[in-house]
RNA sequence: GCGGAUGUGGUGAAAUUGGUAGACACGCCAGACUUAGGAUCUGGUGCCGAGAGGUGUGCGGGUUCGAGUCCCUCCAUCCGCACCA
């Protein structure tokens, strides 16, 4: 009987599904564990073999952590509104709804046939009306509160209201954008236009004028995570700043507690590196400083208040608002000149321009706060209106930046620090003692700021603040394919619709583009194409990708509740995601915006944690290697070997990676028939008459033609090798290029295992008592499977497997106890062939991934016996692997004993003895 | 520039608190069986050396009886952020 892995995996997974065997529900005499993948988008281009490489692994943990008893969640589901989909619909007219359920049907075939334990009775849609409705549902509380830094949480607008009715906005301490004061008696006399607009600057989703990042190529508004390096994420369009009227999120509000909860969690390093980094919290004062003949102060914040008497100009960002305002007559063309150029500057170009230094005086000047001195304002483009006040006070010597600027410019530089040499570059650390500064001589960088922040706070011009680079997330697209916002306008005041309305489903339209007028897509919808209909328009805008993905995780809790989003009794039970998978790519995206979603309805109450992932793997990315061959100018193909010093004179082209054999060679034969332009292609061909080719290794992708499916492989190997082979590869955290070539040695494994267990094609197990040999293999395995698990080391794991299976194979070992615990040990690895032995062991009616998982018996781990002396060097070195009872007086006593040692130690008494217990043994003589 | 990570055979990689470096697998070499094999099995395989032996975890130092592991300097590669005041 061979290991016939297509019948029985097609078979078991048939049979799980008809049994139901994955589906859970709660049940509180048992431990809970949430294990939870990042949903994929459905593209088009389905499954390749790095997709499942965190499914796999979540997929081994989830089913470990079952057979140690605990009720474990562990559900997949589809992000499914996203850009492609609505792409392929502008190009053919075809609904995306249309696209996404094929594209969907396609990932589920690619994913059931790997043997997931997914509960699919759980599955979510982002784009199922089902599931947007409490998208809809969440975004109308987030309008609905605004963030009060008394209580340090999210509250009611209601709250707000009625305190703006009894006293206006001065006993309020919220987030805002909001400046100004007005009374009860004011806030009366405001039209409801003039209170929505105020009340619109505490909401945490609101609708606002400010920057945003235009891509005209996809003709929407991105966030700043969706940009990288100046272009958009996708497709790599440039972008734009423009100033646009848009919903956002006040994300801001939640920076502190984004920071403060990174302490309080599982993840590694270089993703929360990321988030703080992204967040970006820096400790200083802000500091007004006046201006010669103007009633106009500027603001400025600062890191390094105790520096303040180093000021010897200030620049603005070009876009400052009070630039205008306080230029002098004589430099008023040379400022606009500037500011003209700036403006037409990209964003990505004031990047890449980042040594050139320009900059223009204004010919207006501060006055500085404690010595009265002049400072001239400038203005320069290396100050960002978007970042603290768009404003510095510049001090050359203790930042680099002012240092050049001021070298290139020949203004003064004031050297405030005892015994530091500036005439170089300015002196950045903050170790040097303060002088020429009043009273902050003498004193150390961190009393000088305090003191310099005491200061400035008596003086009333100033006081210490924390600036967070964090920035409020856009969070409205110009697109169709995503969530309608539940929102109307009446007389221009967006207005909510009601929660007994929703959702409010996508309309129908005849074309996916923005109208003749610029308008999102949506505006194209008739009025009766909208399921509910109010006010004088709907809300043309759509949400962005990310809002369906930041509470995904919560719905598969409760995914059918038409009442809630999620039942309270549900999330009480299921709590946070407890193991999280997914690409780091994600790290200042949906990892951020579902920290954000989770705190703010911890806030209100719906659930009872305030973090989303307690731990999180970020599994590395799958490359793939194509294979590049050359061609002439007459398009005649060369073998690599023949031009590898020079590919100048050469036409690069990919060659689709199953053409090629031996890892470096092409099948000319196949190549004629795979694209007409190969198929009366001249070559050029090496010694042996072959055409080889250069690898590269690329991100895997259909252009590349360097993809590599789970079907093929699947098809060949079967799953459980395809399983394994993944995880064997190496750890799962590291990004790798695939090679299919080491696939054999892992199914050489499986059959290995599967012989154990037949003789003569029949199957065959003994009965009688194990042999201490085998259950010390067995034991060992156990340890080492245990400790491999619990720190996510996957990939030793499937060594540690065929070390045992190795092992046993030579000790002939067929014993049916050895067997049954070795099983449950492979089943979480490769639950096919494991479900099959089973039943075989067992009977049918017995499913392996009911059992519990084996504990280890120290007395098997135990050795005996000293070995042999080592190394003799001025010392004796043995390796005892010994017993564990023995105390180290006795291996001592005993080592001293033996006629091997006295050889060595040649009558001498050892001075001293190191003893490392189980391991060496050290004598010094 | 700042931050994070990683450097071990021909290759992917092991080495859990410092304790026989290279487990396991690929590849390669030799052999067995076979009409054949991209099947199976056996043995070998870090490097130098015929051998004994020497040497070896990016470089150079240090701590230690003992360092891939800990500390310092440098180098290389990858990732993230980047004029953030």
């Amino acid at each position: 009987m061979e290991y016939d892995f297509r019948n029985l995996e097609s078979k078991w997974r048939k049979n799980w599904q008809d049994r139901g065997t994955y589906h859970v529900k709660e049940d509180p005499t048992k431990p809970k564990y949430y294990v939870l993948d990042m949903f994929p988008y459905p593209s088009g281009a389905g499954l390749h073999v790095g997709h499942p490489l965190g499914y796999i692994a979540s997929d081994i943990y989830a089913r470990y952590k079952r057979l140690q008893g605990f009720n474990v969640l562990h559900p997949m589901g589809y992000d499914s509104f996203g850009l492609p989909a609505e792409q392929y619909a502008i190009q053919t007219g075809q609904h995306p709804a249309v696209t996404t359920d094929e594209n969907i049907a396609r990932y589920r075939q690619q994913l059931d046939q790997i043997g997931f334990s997914y509960d699919w009775s759980r599955e979510v849609r982002t784009s199922s009306p089902d599931y947007y409705k409490w998208t809809q549902w969440i975004f109308k509380q987030l309008f609905d509160c605004y963030y009060d830094l008394k209580t340090d949480k999210a509250e009611r607008i209601s709250t707000l209201i009625h305190a703006f009715e009894m006293d206006g906005n001065s006993n309020i301490q919220a987030v805002t954008d909001f400046e100004g004061q007005f009374t009860s008696t004011e806030w009366h006399a405001y039209s409801a236009q003039q209170k929505e607009e105020i009340i619109q600057a505490y909401r945490l989703a609101y609708l606002a004028e400010s920057w945003v990042n235009w891509c005209p190529a996809l003709g929407t508004v991105l966030a700043n995570d969706e940009i990288i390096n100046g272009v958009s994420e996708r497709g790599g369009h440039p972008v734009e700043q423009k100033r646009m009227r848009q919903w956002s999120m006040r994300i801001k509000a939640y920076a502190e507690r984004l920071l403060e909860g990174l302490d309080r969690i599982d993840w590694s390093d270089s993703i929360k590196e990321q988030q703080r980094n992204w967040i970006g919290k820096s400790q200083g004062a802000s500091v007004s400083f006046a201006i010669e003949n103007s009633i106009e102060s500027i603001e400025v914040f600062t890191t390094r208040p105790d520096t303040i008497f180093g000021v010897s100009f200030m620049v603005l960002a070009p876009e400052h608002p009070l630039v205008n305002q306080l230029v002098s007559a004589e430099c008023k063309s040379a400022v606009e000149q500037y500011q003209k150029e700036a403006g037409l500057k990209s964003e990505r170009d004031r990047q890449a321009d980042v040594k050139n230094i320009t900059g223009q005086a204004i010919g207006a000047y501060a006055i500085h706060p404690f010595t009265g001195d002049r400072i001239p304002i400038w203005i320069g483009d290396y100050v960002l209106a978007s970042y603290g006040t768009g404003a510095v006070m510049a001090v050359p010597c203790g930042d680099q930046r002012d240092y050049d600027f001021a070298k290139y410019f020949g203004l003064p530089i004031k050297n405030i620090f005892a015994n530091v040499d500036i005439t170089e570059q300015a002196y950045t650390e903050k170790d040097a003692q303060i002088a020429e500064s009043d009273f902050l001589n003498g004193l150390d960088a961190k009393s000088a700021m305090i003191k310099a922040i005491e200061a400035i706070e008596a003086k009333g011009i100033g006081k210490g603040k924390t600036n967070f680079r964090l920035r409020d997330a856009v969070f409205s697209r110009q697109r169709y394919w995503g969530e309608p916002f539940p929102v109307c306008y009446q007389n221009e005041i967006p207005e909510l619709i009601s929660d007994d309305l929703l959702p409010i489903e996508l309309p129908e339209v005849d074309k996916y583009l923005p109208t003749e007028d610029g308008e999102p897509p949506l505006a194209r919808a008739k009025k009766e194409a909208w399921n509910h209909f109010q006010g004088e328009r709907m809300e043309f805008n759509t949400m962005p990708g990310w809002a369906g993905s930041s509470w995904y995780f919560l719905r598969y809790m409760d995914p059918s509740n038409e009442n809630e989003f999620v039942g309270k009794e549900k999330v009480d039970y299921w709590k946070n995601v407890d193991l999280y998978i997914g690409g780091s790519e994600h790290a200042t995206g949906h990892l951020l915006y579902s920290r954000f979603w989770t705190k703010f309805l911890y806030d209100q109450g719906y659930i009872p944690f305030d973090e989303p992932f307690e731990k999180l793997i970020n599994q590395g990315m799958i490359l793939g290697k194509s294979a590049i061959a050359y061609l002439d100018s007459e398009g005649k193909m060369h073998s690599y070997d023949l031009i590898a010093h020079d590919t100048s004179q050469f036409r690069e082209v990919r060659i689709l990676i199953d053409l090629i054999q031996d890892d470096e060679s092409i099948d000319i034969d196949a190549l004629r028939k795979w694209q007409p332009q190969f198929e009366k292609l001249e070559l050029k061909t090496n010694d042996q008459g072959k055409i080889l080719v250069k690898r590269e290794v690329d991100k895997m992708s259909k252009r590349w033609y360097n993809v590599v499916t789970p079907d093929d492989l699947c098809e060949k190997y079967g799953a459980d090798t395809l399983r394994m082979y993944e995880m064997f590869l190496g750890p799962l955290e590291q990004s790798k290029p695939w090679d299919t070539k080491g696939i054999t040695g892992v199914h050489g494994f499986l059959k290995k295992y599967w012989r154990l267990f037949h003789q003569n094609g029949q199957f065959e197990v003994s009965d009688g008592a194990p042999t201490k040999e085998s259950m010390k293999s067995l034991h060992k395995t156990i340890k080492r499977l245990r400790d491999d698990l619990d720190r996510f080391s996957f990939n030793t794991g499937v060594s540690s497997f065929m070390i045992c299976v190795n092992e046993l194979t030579e000790q002939k070992c067929n014993n049916r106890e050895v067997l049954t615990q070795l099983s449950i040990l492979m089943a979480p690895y490769a639950p096919h062939i494991t479900e099959e032995i089973w039943s075989k062991l067992h009977g049918d009616n017995s499913s392996i991934f009911d059992q519990s998982y084996p504990v280890f018996d120290e007395q098997y781990l135990k050795e005996s016996d000293f070995e042999y002396p080592v190394s003799f060097n001025g010392k004796l070195r043995f390796k005892v692997s010994l017993s564990v009872e023995l105390t180290p007086k006795e291996i001592e006593a005993q080592v001293l004993g033996m006629p091997e040692t006295q050889k060595y130690l040649e009558g001498n008494t050892p001075k001293k003895t190191i003893i490392v217990p189980g391991r060496i043994i050290n004598f010094v003589i």
